[in-house]
RNA sequence: GGGUGCUUAGCUCAGUUGGGAGAGCAUCGCCCUUACAAGGCGAGGGUCGGGGGUUCAAGCCCCUCAGCACCCA
């Protein structure tokens, strides 16, 4: 074995060793199943900390179950991630000097398939990298033919139910994207703008403007050029007089009427507004109730179009505001302008703000859908995990809106819709299917609808469409549903709840039991990550580790041109945190963090220091086991059947079983955090730093065999345990182990996890191991404190000993000797008298070591009065409470039993330490 | 405006039936002790955001205030 721990080394050996020997595929021998489905990542790039974080728990998941022996599947995949791939496509377009509509329909997709292409196998190495051990050859893709098969079915069944329609309505409109948006896909932000206060002329009964006017406010000028109504409300009666009456509409010289609508708040603004019903939601639900023509000033674009006067046409939204502002400036209509902060919705990946636009659009209905999907969460077939997170969901779904799925891109499924020339709508799997059904001759033409369906619609199916639904397969029935999905809550409405729809409704079961939400992964500022902020962290950069230089190089690509003042930035930050770079920790290393970051937490800020300290927890873990391999190397298994524990073996696999309980449990409740603490703290705190150390003088003992055997088989049980969060170096580690046992399984991976054995609990073992814990523990404070060398062998000497301390004196001299490093420990008889020394207990039993010449008189007795100080407040404590008659009365029996214990060895402690100090100072 | 979560050591975070405040990193002191200096041993450091309440007992339960974050409108 190598000198140092080096992942680089040990993570390149296994993963084609495990993957060529097909481990990751379900074993296909349990009829219990486990299988948990990948959230597809976006074919849009590489991965980034959030998925590596994800992946990790995932893959840890499967790992604990697969070597549980259940027939594990973990479904990969990608997702197309239609408007974000579009758009990285077309960006490279742009770059070249070309682009989408020079290119055409199918010479673009051609494009995009080989950028998908590109992008699919940077993810799928860097889960590699990540130890991730999903089954490869079932990996799909959101468009693969079964999953295309997939969509089309669900929809042609969803139309034909109803359940899909097309209608005319308002839908969020990206201009830039020239595309419809769900309500999901829109981001509304507080922003500075301004309310301007417009007057418009009251008309009289011939419809000519009166002196009389109107003050509205608005945030929106340009829309005015679509107003057809003003709207005060009904009950403010400063304007329901001129309910029934109409305003001239200026510029456009339009009389539109006003009307009393409780949509006018008269606490705002100016307490009317004007009604632009084909440009506002509100105004929208104000035109249906008062049956407003609705008059799109729109091109899709964002242009103005041909509704508008001629001076107005073909201008942008800023444009327009700017002259119809001028304009009613000119009229002398312009009252005032106030600085205001607004909400403005903007399109969550072209940043463009989201017009309200009449359009034709697919819709699902998804209240019908909800409704189920609410239902399997009420009744607990699907459980959130931390539970709180019902709540968001239901708060969404119970007030659910209908689902816009089509969008004006090409990039994903086309909707399998097709008109004739009356525009007549068939839904179909195929036109010659809507032909067939249809009973449509060859010369009827039909054009298919050139929209593709909402990324989200594919992935809602991903649970049955990637076991290859709609086939009845194998995969299906022993996968479905899945057990648990693991994901961020920012994708409980995107992606969950519609799994949950359609999978209730295509399945007639929910597609997996449980939802475990972990948090966000931001930097250790607590930024959210993103590449605008310059705070990216690759994962591969952590396990192979990053120069400054480069780190910087990467961070700032792409933004030098535009922004010198951010780029600067960057830099200075990425020094500050960075200063040295990223070392190469390895993927054990980022796995553990990131399993011990996986707490309840909604954020979760990585912070590099743990990373560092958990590097160095494999280190440890390394060199463990190097020592345990160098004293087994004439390790016999033959003694197994002779096999007879010392009393500090026995103790390890006490505590062993401890750990197995403890960290399964954990796992099995989704606290990853936990379970890493818990193997951390047993692997560090009690195998390497008392086991490995109580090892060394019984390895020079007959009793060596027996110790062997148990330095082994505690090994390989806690690399077992560690396996799903450390998948590399256990295995390293786990083959040379496995041979000393002749173990015979081939990996680790397969091997069977642990279960703990209540029968290995061993309360003797715990308690004379914990008295010399307890024993070598004053000894060292005593020895640090006095500031005698470590090396320095002493005698120790214990007074108003008992029973227990003399049997441990007696069993176990060499243990005591080698650990607390004495000479030789002696019982002092009764009555006898104390040597001057500097003192410790365990419990009320002094530890004595005899002053001779090594101590200092004063320093003692400072040390002795600073412990003393310690037992007298926990005195005074016990017995403020013990006063308390009502603490001893109304307190349980056992608590208060306790509190009795305590306080009286405390006070003999203090005793103890009284007269020794009183001792020193007659010296 | 409605809702959710958070506030614990210098930093990043645990603390799940209410019963003597914890980890890692950082800090200080001693030590190259034959697995490990990416280490060992020891130490210091917290009125658990403020206030009030319930209780024999509150980091934990209730109320209230403040700050921060996020979601929805």
């Amino acid at each position: 074995m190598i000198e140092k721990y080096d992942p680089t080394a040990i993570e390149s050996k296994w993963y084609e060793t495990w993957e060529q020997k097909g481990y990751f595929k379900p074993n296909g021998e349990n009829r219990e199943s486990y299988c948990i489905m990948i959230p597809p990542p976006n074919v849009t790039g590489t991965l980034h900390m959030g998925h590596a974080f994800q992946d990790t728990i995932m893959d840890t998941l499967i790992r604990y179950q697969r070597m549980q022996g259940k027939n594990t599947l973990w479904q990969p995949g990608t997702d197309h991630a239609g408007i974000a791939t579009q758009m990285v496509v077309e960006r490279q377009l742009n770059a070249q000097g070309t682009s989408r509509t020079e290119l055409g329909r199918d010479a673009f997709m051609e494009k995009v398939w080989q950028w998908k292409q590109q992008s699919g196998d940077t993810i799928t190495n860097q889960l590699r990298r990540l130890g991730a051990s999903p089954d490869w050859s079932r990996e799909r893709f959101t468009m693969d033919k079964g999953m295309s098969n997939a969509v089309l079915k669900v929809f042609v069944d969803l139309y034909n139910e109803g359940l899909i329609y097309r209608g005319q309505r308002l839908v969020n409109w990206d201009p830039t994207l020239n595309t419809a948006l769900s309500d999901l896909e829109v981001e509304s932000h507080e922003e500075k703008g301004h309310m301007w206060h417009f007057s418009y002329p009251v008309a009289d009964k011939d419809g000519q403007a009166t002196e009389k006017t109107l003050t509205i406010a608005t945030t929106r000028p340009e829309t005015l050029l679509g107003d057809t109504a003003v709207a005060v409300n009904p009950s403010d009666e400063r304007f329901n007089h001129l309910i029934g009456q109409h305003v001239l509409l200026p510029i456009c010289n339009r009389l539109i009427p006003i009307v009393g609508d409780e949509h006018a708040d008269p606490d705002k603004g100016t307490g009317c507004v004007k009604i632009t019903p084909a440009h506002d939601f509100n105004d929208y639900e104000v035109g249906q109730r008062h049956h407003l023509p609705m008059i799109n000033i729109l091109n899709k674009d964002g242009t103005l179009n041909n509704e508008v006067p001629n001076d107005y046409r073909g201008m942008t939204r800023q444009q327009a505001r700017q002259a119809v502002v001028d304009k009613m400036r000119e009229l002398g209509l312009l009252k005032t302008i106030k600085d205001h902060v607004l909400m403005v919705p903007r399109g969550d990946r072209s940043g463009d703000v989201i017009e309200p636009l009449l359009t034709d659009q697919w819709y699902v209905d998804a209240k019908t859908l909800a409704k189920p999907a609410i239902k399997a969460v009420e009744n607990g077939d699907i459980k959130f995990v931390p539970d709180n997170w019902k709540n968001t969901y239901y708060a969404w779904m119970r007030d659910i809106q209908d689902w816009c799925i089509s969008r004006q891109l090409w990039w994903g499924h086309r909707i399998p819709a097709w008109y004739d020339e009356n525009n007549t709508i068939y839904v179909g799997l195929s036109e010659s299917d809507v032909r067939n059904k249809h009973d449509l001759d060859d010369d009827v033409k039909l054009r298919q609808e050139s929209d593709v369906l909402d990324t989200w619609f594919s992935s809602a199916l991903w649970p049955f469409a990637t076991l290859d639904w709609p086939q009845n397969s194998d995969a299906l029935k022993d996968f479905y549903p899945g057990n648990v999905l693991v994901t961020g809550f920012d994708i409980i409405f995107f992606w969950v709840a519609r799994m949950i729809m359609m999978g209730i409704k295509f399945m007639d079961e929910v597609p997996f039991k449980e939802v475990y939400i972990h948090g966000l992964v931001r930097d250790s500022h607590g930024q959210k990550m993103s590449k605008s902020k310059g705070n990216v962290l690759d994962p591969l950069d952590l396990i192979d580790g990053i120069s400054l230089e480069e780190l910087i190089a990467k961070r700032t690509r792409g933004l030098m041109q535009d922004q010198p003042d951010k780029v600067n930035h960057i830099k200075k930050q990425t020094i500050e945190d960075f200063p040295d770079g990223i070392k190469a920790y390895g993927c054990d290393a980022l796995r553990f963090t990131f399993a011990s970051l996986a707490s309840t937490g909604r954020d979760i800020n990585f912070d590099m220091g743990r990373v560092e300290g958990y590097r160095n927890f494999c280190n440890k873990i390394f060199n463990a086991a190097r020592f345990v391999l160098m004293n087994c190397e004439d390790f016999d298994i033959s003694v197994k059947k002779s096999y007879a524990p010392s009393t500090a073996e026995r103790w390890i696999i006490s505590r062993l079983q401890h750990c197995i309980a403890d960290y399964r449990k954990h796992l099995d409740s989704y606290r990853l955090d936990l379970a890493s603490q818990v193997i951390y703290d047993f692997f560090w705190n009690e195998y390497c730093d008392w086991f490995l150390e109580m090892a060394k003088p019984l390895l020079k003992t007959e009793q060596k065999p027996h110790v062997q055997y148990t330095l082994l088989t505690v090994l390989d049980q806690a690399l077992r345990l560690l396996h799903p969060i450390m998948p590399f170096l256990t295995e390293e580690i786990w083959q040379a182990v496995a041979e000393k046992l002749t173990l015979g399984s081939q990996s680790i991976m397969i091997s069977a996890f642990p279960s703990a054995n209540a029968k290995k609990i061993d309360t003797e073992a715990d308690s004379e191991i914990q008295w010399l814990k307890q024993l070598t523990l004053s000894v060292r404070q005593i020895r640090s404190e006095m500031n005698i060398a470590p090396g320095k062998k002493l005698t120790v000497l214990l007074s108003d000993y008992n029973d227990k301390d003399a049997h441990n004196v007696d069993r176990h001299q060499e243990l005591i000797n080698t650990m607390a490093r004495l000479d030789g420990i002696e019982l002092l008889p009764k009555n006898s008298q104390e040597p001057p020394s500097a003192t410790g207990l365990i419990g009320t039993t002094k530890v004595l070591i005899p002053l001779a010449g090594l101590i200092d008189k004063n320093e003692e007795m400072q040390r002795i009065a600073k412990n003393m100080a310690k037992v007298e407040q926990e005195i005074k404590r016990a017995e403020g409470k013990l006063n308390n008659e009502k603490f001893t009365a109304k307190a349980p029996d056992s608590v208060v039993k306790a509190e009795r214990e305590k306080l009286q060895q405390n006070q003999t402690a203090l005793k103890e330490l009284e007269e020794q100090r009183t001792k020193l100072e007659q010296l």
